[in-house]
DNA sequence: CGTTTATTCAACACATTGTTATTTATATGT
DNA sequence: ACATATAAATAACAATGTGTTGAATAAACG
């Protein structure tokens, strides 16, 4: 979205009202948040931001779809061979990437934040990680196989829950910390618990 | 929050404005729904919805809080030592529970929904089950131990996983056969789709 | 049945919205 | 560096929802 074949003003508004929009959303809820507020903060003319913008939950929409997108790409690049015998690959490049932009997602996830961040990630990390990951593991037809759908829906919100955690306890861990817990949390369950030792 | 001890009026119109937001939510999001729209629908004068609620998020908060409360109330009577050794005894009051709510569930995790209503129920059941459940079982102080609190985060949103799949999927799994899947996901983590057998 | 209390009704000032036509400023490609 | 194209600023606009008020009406309670 920020494209650099893009007029240079473009890109400067676009920058700055998402920035702006950000900073709010710290302090304030999506729908107290009004157009004219953030123009203002951002020093552009409220009229500018229409040219851009439908309204404010469109802005916070554009701005999901740059980390969505990107987040996306990053998934996309993992084989499915790769994911079942070196998922460790995929996290490693995954919570740098998540450490990057915790900014965003630290707001995104807070109270102030949108369900469908969430959701979407859900979605994203399902369509192209799990849904390969599991199929090729236990070479079942993914979509046929309940108990498969179920346990898939489980494991994914519980790494959405993981990152969560991570963020909102101000990522003490190390990402390469957070990949080794991720890697034991699926596969052992609540063993790891009990086997403290092997981290 | 309907007690009996309130004037009917009072009950009735309460009752058709909280019935009339989530009609609304299921095809329009919050943001788009003005207090003009649920009062003449609900065949309520404007003015009477500021009697009771500040604007649409105050009344969609009101709404969650009575879940909540309720929620929190079945999970507070089961004790630690139950919950260590017969947690099946909650799930199969919890998920009854989810399905009697499940018009209300389904909205408010659906992406109109909101971000706070699955934040308080993971929540409540972290503070409420999972905490004393854990600690009980491996006599660990809860709060100091890093890798509890992250298991903690992961088994929860985990479960509110399971749930939205069983919610979004038009709960074709009976309540106790969801309450038997949560049980074995949380102990068993991924070896449960190795041993297939014993559901 | 009389009293209390909730709801209705109509009206109000106010803020935000989304759009427009015009002018000004800035970026781009050659 | 210049001419051209395009973005941003400006100011004005009607429309809509908001939140609150005081008086009139209706319903519930004991």
């Amino acid at each position: 979205m920020d494209d650099k074949n893009l007029d240079r003003r473009i890109r400067k508004t676009r920058k700055a009202l998402r920035e702006c929009l950000i900073q709010l959303m710290r302090t304030k809820r999506l729908q107290d948040i009004t157009v004219r507020e953030i123009s203002e903060m951002a020093d552009i003319n409220r009229g500018t931001f229409y040219l851009h913008y439908k309204d404010v939950y469109d802005l916070a929409e554009k701005i999901e779809d740059d980390f969505a997108e990107e987040f996306d790409g990053i998934l996309e690049q993992h084989s499915a061979l790769e994911l079942s015998e070196k998922p460790s690959l995929l996290f490693n490049e995954l919570y740098p990437f998540i450490k990057r932009n915790s900014d965003l997602i630290s707001v995104m996830i807070g109270e102030n934040g949108n369900i469908n961040f969430e959701n979407r990630m859900k979605d994203i990390i399902r369509d192209r990680a799990l849904r390969k990951w599991l199929s090729d593991r236990y070479s079942a037809d993914y979509t046929a196989n309940g108990i498969l759908k179920a346990f898939s829906s489980y494991i994914v919100s519980g790494c959405i829950g993981l990152v969560e955690y991570w963020i909102k306890n101000g990522m003490q861990e190390t990402p390469s910390e957070m990949s080794s817990l991720t890697e034991e949390f699926i596969t052992k369950g609540i063993r790891v618990l009990q086997n403290p030792g092997d981290r």
